[in-house]
DNA sequence: TTGTATGCGTTATCAA
DNA sequence: TTGATAACGCATACAA
């Protein structure tokens, strides 16, 4: 293609690059003949502002750098990246997606964030951040909105699920079913990263205790430390045998999310156990997988928690604060075949 | 933030503009000393280099653009996008996820694209594209990559999946377990999207044909034609009730998906019809859900397209031919709970 | 190996 | 409402 540049435009428009400027963006007072010889001119030269240059000149990149814990293609950052691209790509944005896995790619990103200046804004997702790594994203310059962050941030606006209201619900039902003894099931939590997860252990005893369950009638069934990642599998068979050699066993689970109910229930049904016959199973997420599996399970939104971010940065943007900074997704209990009351021959 | 810029580095360092830039790019030839005081004097102005600045310079973007048909929420667009961003990113690339969903917004983004010159490459997966499409993306001087786009194509280089390979496999394995009425499952095709389904419908009838299977042992099921999309549930209804209604039920079935092949299993099972008891099925992708729902499924594996399809790009970018232009992934059959040798008691 | 000078394609300020 | 013109921050050809 023969890169035509605004001057061409201006000239065969028989008008100022200023000119063209304006009104191909759109701005400013431009006569409406003007613009219309204008974007003719530029139709017939299939000429578009160069984005380089815009940004050199104006100032703004027109880059949101979205940051994910983990990687791109887990169901809720996909479903995030989609609910921002949405929003930011019609206003004209870039939407630059990044994740670190791990604590060192973590430290690596947030050391060298200062001297970003290459995007307007950032975003980021599921992240549980030391004081250092909150301190560089204070003075950074940029806007920032949080995904799933802890509310009490250093964000400029936030959107998350309420795994409080979410557990709550969870546990209540159980309750509804009559499941006397409950446990929590959740992989080793490294204390500095996947903040959603630790909080909805600590939701799980909340709603235990304030349902009437005493100590030993709701477990925290939590896997033993570990360096790599584990498979879901065998995350699975270490959580179950712990289960099974608790000195009563829970007639229901609650997991960290469908994944691991999910990799919980195939171990069971290894041991015979069945679900939701012998116990009963609820995730958390309602991930695809959840329904594939037919897992009860609890309800958040990442692609809305996605399409909200995006309005709020877009409104920081603008330099306006966002109606809502800091706001909370309820969550929605999804009924589905692993949960079921629980067999009257108990007392 | 206080935004050096490189005039400011090269003061405090002692040293011209140029050889900053040079420095920090690690280009051209200088000094070891010259590059630690470089180094040294950007790292205390919490310097980095201004992307649209050096874009601007050099003519390059450094970004590329990946155009999604869907969204980027679904598992193969999801998985193809890491793989991108993994290899892509390193190399200081940003990619710009994109998606156009439907016709019409097919047909306006590629309307556009020539003046495109935002990009120093395009990546784009899944398109079934008319020739007006075609001619757009020749007549751009973007090196372009294609992931599952026909083969005799209007890319510089492409991925994809054997759909054919994948399909051979599928229906092999079905043979071998005696099932000697099969059928194929499929949602309406509109005749200018989604390339990889009509490609596995074709490859289906292939595979029954050299194995034997006589035109009224092998059928193809697709839905009737309709504007909106059909949920799965209903499309999996309409499927089952054409299955049921046919002269002779197949023993056996593959889908197009595995997310129709489990919608239908769904439906099914509302009919009384069990698998792999009363009949097998197999998907195809091996996304989360089939291994949530045991489904036995022909593999393929997009993150690692995506990787591929990045790798192409970035040779392309350096003015190299790929290695292999144009590759294929072989499929892996995933042998789950959802297919079973056929009930010996048929003739 | 380093420095000088020019240009990249816009935006924005100021006049007209 | 439009037109000059000076930034914007860097890369690169060329000279030293």
């Amino acid at each position: 293609m023969a890169r035509a540049t605004i001057a061409e435009v201006a000239e065969l428009a028989g008008v100022s690059q200023a000119t063209v400027s304006r009104a191909l963006r759109g701005v400013g007072k431009v006569a409406p003949k003007t613009r219309a010889k204008v974007e003719a001119a530029a139709d017939r030269l299939g000429f578009t502002l160069s984005k380089s240059a815009s940004s050199l000149a104006s100032g703004k990149t027109m880059r949101v750098v979205l940051l994910f814990s983990g990687k791109l293609n887990e169901w809720f950052n996909a479903n995030v990246l989609q609910g921002v691209c949405e929003v930011l790509e019609p206003e004209g944005y870039d939407v630059s997606p990044t994740f670190v896995t791990g604590r060192q790619e973590t430290e690596r990103y947030f050391a060298q964030l200062p001297k970003n200046r290459n995007a307007d804004a950032i975003i980021i997702s599921s992240f549980q951040l030391d004081e250092s790594a909150r301190e560089k994203l204070r003075v950074t310059d940029m806007p920032t909105v949080g995904v799933n962050i802890p509310a009490e941030s250093f964000c400029d606006a936030a959107i998350g699920v309420d795994n409080y209201d979410g557990m709550s619900k969870a546990v209540r039902l159980l309750k509804s079913l009559g499941h006397q003894r409950i446990a929590f099931v959740v992989d080793y939590i490294p204390d500095d990263m996947v903040y959603s997860t630790s909080q909805r252990m600590e939701a799980f005893l909340e709603a235990a205790e304030q349902n009437g369950y005493d100590d030993e009638y709701a477990y925290v069934i939590t896997a033993d430390e570990h360096d790599a990642p584990l498979s879901k599998a065998d995350l699975a068979a270490q959580l179950v045998a712990k289960l099974l050699s608790l000195p009563h066993m829970p007639t229901a689970i609650c997991a960290e999310t469908d994944q691991v109910a999910i990799a919980v229930i195939k171990e069971l049904g290894k041991q015979q156990l069945h679900v939701p016959e012998d116990i009963s199973v609820i995730g958390f997420d309602d991930a695809d997988i959840a329904q594939a599996a037919n897992l009860t399970t609890v309800r958040q939104n990442p692609l809305e928690m996605g399409r909200n971010a995006a309005r709020k940065t877009l409104s920081l943007l603008r330099g306006q604060t966002p109606d809502a900074s800091y706001e909370s997704q309820e969550a929605t209990l999804m009924l589905r075949d692993t949960t079921r009351r629980v067999a009257t021959d108990r007392s």
